[in-house]
RNA sequence: GGCCCGUUAGUCUAGCGGUCAGGACGUCGGCCUCUCACGCCGAAAACAUGGGUUCAAAUCCCGUACGGGUCACCA
């Protein structure tokens, strides 16, 4: 087999979506795998759409998730341009050749007459089909017109589906679709087909939403005279509700996970299984990707999207993160929240308790801020658990941290077991309410963990309000 | 509606003619325990449906239902 030559070619009219994502995630892999060419073009045809920040949040969206390209832009390559608004005079040669070996022709149908005649034909329920008005008629370059591409009459055109096995479809369903609009700027099936031809792109990976392009586009390859690549095409990502993943699912964009505090690795882990997989195995790296993906492991069958199972494996990740670089990683999320947070061992000893009870790091943030802010406390929790019963156990906890040299936890450990013991209480007893006075709800990390975070003289001063509020 | 594709637990999936249908997320129960979480142990939970083929079908074939995709001078 030939080194692959694959591409993921994008337009530019949005920011990078989790479903193109994956597809540039299983192109880069197989061509990675396969010591292949991954290249990037962008497919700018529809001015109306296509915008320069689309443009670079795509590009920052694969940089992320560590999918480089080694034909495109930026980088070049032997068949640049790699935007297609720059490669118009390509389309319009190989247009035209069609054109002189009759196999497409210039129409000069106005839109209001092609709009009628779909009209006319879903009035009598029927199927429209361009009826071939300007098929028989002489090149004429002065008036008005578009591209058709001749579709033959009878019979299938089918291929072997590297994901989907053989896939046929019949002519008739066909037109003789428009390949150069009046403006010359090419459609996308023509577009598609000249530039993977030129770039010499020899396995086509895409969304599934691309099948009934696949038959025109083998058409259009054999037309011009060239070999057919292979085609696989991918499943949809479906949202919780089946239907294709869009934003009324919630976040779709790849940079929207990153803000919310998700690594790239887990971010392509994810993605990689949805419609990938290897026997029971769930966590795998990039490098360990490049290695075991195949196509023939990819499944034809649609996935919903489930944003809990990629916490998850974002959990996975994060938890392999050496604590010093998780504090690294965490610092921005931090900043971001408008919370003053020093690089330095508090923020290393708060990523070490959130690490294990927090799946992104903006639940790190919002289950940590009050190691970096003011408390604010849950009101159930203020009340049950500041009361003149509890007060006499806050004033003996201050008073023995107070007395303690310094926030050791052994020390800690005993003070508040002396104090359970002295009272005839557990443990809990005396924890609870030191734990809403110090983090303002229930739920928080080890006590002595938390007095060592917070240190000996903002415990004190928590303590001191807390045993104010209790009364 | 035509055409194309698909259908294993709520979700992602393993399976590729003979398995007690396996794993993971989530859910529920238990252990651990100062709370929460982690970790560990355990449980409930699936072959859409009807016909074939075969000694034998989740696996092969056909129909039905359901789901998705697509029918532009969008991509």
């Amino acid at each position: 087999m030939d080194k692959p030559r694959v591409r993921f070619a994008p337009s530019p009219t949005g920011y990078l979506h989790i479903g193109g994502a994956r597809t540039a995630l299983f192109n880069w892999l197989w061509a990675r795998r396969h010591g292949g060419t991954f290249i990037l073009r962008i497919e700018d045809t529809d001015q109306g759409r296509s915008t320069k920040e689309a443009e670079a949040a795509i590009f920052d969206g694969l940089r992320w998730l560590g999918l480089d390209w080694d034909e495109g832009p930026d980088v070049g390559g032997p068949h640049a341009p790699y935007f297609q608004m720059e490669r118009l005079d390509l389309y319009e040669a190989y247009a035209e050749k069609l054109i002189a070996e009759g196999k497409a022709f210039a129409c000069y149908c106005t839109r209001e007459e092609l709009e009628a005649g779909r009209k006319h034909a879903e009035a009598e329920k029927r199927q429209y089909r361009y009826p071939g008005t300007c098929r028989e008629k002489p090149y004429d370059r002065s008036r008005p017109h578009v591209i058709r591409f001749r579709v033959p009459e009878h019979g299938a055109t089918g291929w072997d589906d590297l994901v989907k096995g053989p896939i046929s479809t019949p002519h008739d369903t066909l037109q003789d679709e428009v390949i150069l609009r009046s403006d010359r700027v090419p459609l996308y099936n023509f577009g598609a087909v000249v530039d993977d031809i030129t770039m010499k792109v020899n396995l086509v990976g895409r969304g599934d939403d691309h099948v009934n392009n696949t038959a025109r586009q083998i058409l259009m390859y054999r037309a011009l005279g060239y070999p057919v690549p292979s085609f696989a095409h991918f499943p949809m990502i479906l949202g919780a509700d089946k239907t294709r993943l869009s934003k009324r699912h919630g976040a779709t964009s790849v940079t929207a996970y990153r803000d919310m505090g998700f690594l790239p690795e887990a971010v392509v882990n994810y993605l990689v299984r949805l419609g990938w997989s290897h026997g029971d195995q769930e966590i795998f790296s990039l490098e360990e990707l490049v290695r075991l993906f195949d196509l023939k492991d990819v499944g034809a069958t649609a996935g919903v999207f489930n944003p809990e199972k990629m916490a998850w494996v974002n959990h996975e990740w994060l938890k392999k993160v050496p604590e010093e670089a998780l504090a690294a990683k965490a610092l921005p999320y931090f900043r971001a929240a408008g919370l003053a947070v020093e690089d330095g061992p508090k923020l290393r000893h708060v990523v070490r308790v959130a690490r294990e009870r927090a799946k992104t790091f903006g639940e790190y943030v919002q289950q940590f801020r009050y190691f970096f802010a003011p408390v604010t406390f849950d009101a159930k929790a203020r009340e049950k658990f500041f009361t003149k019963d509890t007060r006499p156990v806050l004033e003996a906890i201050r008073a023995g941290i107070a007395a303690l040299p310094a926030m050791d936890t052994e020390p800690l450990e005993k003070l508040f077991q002396a104090e359970a013991e002295k009272r005839g209480l557990g443990l809990g007893k005396i924890a609870q309410p030191v734990r809403v006075a110090l983090t303002g709800g229930t739920a928080s990390p080890g006590m002595y963990d938390v007095v060592q975070i917070l240190g000996k003289d903002e415990t004190l001063r928590r303590l001191d309000e807390g045993i104010r509020l209790a009364g």
